[in-house]
DNA sequence: CCGGTTGTTCAGCG
DNA sequence: GCGCTGAACAACCG
């Protein structure tokens, strides 16, 4: 489930639940959210890697972590971590950190730094690398204060479709690398957004989990780099270390 | 059966 | 009190 596109696959299949009251709330979570019974669903939204359940006075924050799933109107043979039941269905959450958000979340998220939102503002996302020039971009891409939603494949695939090596620190970046950079982390999580709707994302991954450069042939490189030690897959050949 | 992972949080350290 | 790091957590696939 994890990166932003899968986010936004979720928030366009449970739009029949919307404006639907929730009759029912299970499932295994510590958090009360007995709050939000017989309450009305307003919406769905999603701010990067997170989904958003909306009521009038409260919202229900969904993060999937690494292992998280869910389902609509069917379940799976674990327990789920939530389920919300409606009169003509359910919506279950499995392995998942949920939350209930009571502040205003126009408040509380700058929605123009989430890859996915059609507001999304490149010139804050430059301004933002400006400041931090001794971050590896391997690092950067998956800052989500800066791009939201932006994943772990999304970073290995969009740095090797602008030929810049992920130990690349971000002042070092020439100025049209720099806007590649920006532009490719927002067009890859749209590619990956309709390959993933159809089924074919696997397919279209050019460096992640890869073993061969599909450019040159030369073999592809893994290794566990940046403040997190992230899996990242580069070729050495035309990924350009600045 | 074991190892690995589309991710984040938080305790513990210097 | 800060920034950094590693551990912990979760479930499923190969």
């Amino acid at each position: 489930m994890p990166e932003g596109p899968s986010i936004v696959i979720l928030k366009e299949a449970v739009k029949g639940f919307k404006g639907k009251k929730v009759i029912k709330i299970t499932g295994n979570t510590k958090v009360d959210f007995s709050g939000l019974l017989n309450q009305k669903i307003n919406g769905f939204k999603s701010f990067g890697k997170n989904f958003f359940v909306c009521f009038s006075k409260a919202a229900i924050k969904v993060h999937f972590m690494l292992f998280g799933s869910y389902r609509i109107n069917e379940r799976k043979g674990t327990p789920p971590r939530l389920s919300l039941h409606f009169k003509n269905g359910e919506l279950n959450f499995y392995a998942c950190s949920v939350k209930l958000v009571e502040d205003d979340l126009d408040t509380i998220y700058d929605w123009t730094v989430d890859v996915m939102n059609e507001n999304w503002n490149a010139a804050k996302a430059r301004r933002k690398l400006k400041a931090a020039p001794n971050t590896m971009v391997c690092d950067a891409l998956l800052d989500q204060t800066i791009f939201a939603g932006v994943g772990n494949i999304i970073k290995n695939e969009v740095l090797f479709r602008i030929c810049v090596h992920p130990k690349t620190k971000v002042g070092r970046l020439p100025p049209k690398k720099l806007t590649d950079l920006i532009r490719e982390a927002r067009q890859y999580s749209f590619d990956f957004l309709e390959w993933k709707k159809r089924y074919v994302l696997k397919k279209h991954w050019l460096v992640h989990t890869k073993r061969t450069c599909p450019r040159d042939g030369s073999k592809i490189t893994k290794e566990y780099l940046g403040r997190t030690h992230r899996r990242t897959f580069f070729c050495n050949a035309c990924q350009t270390l600045y």
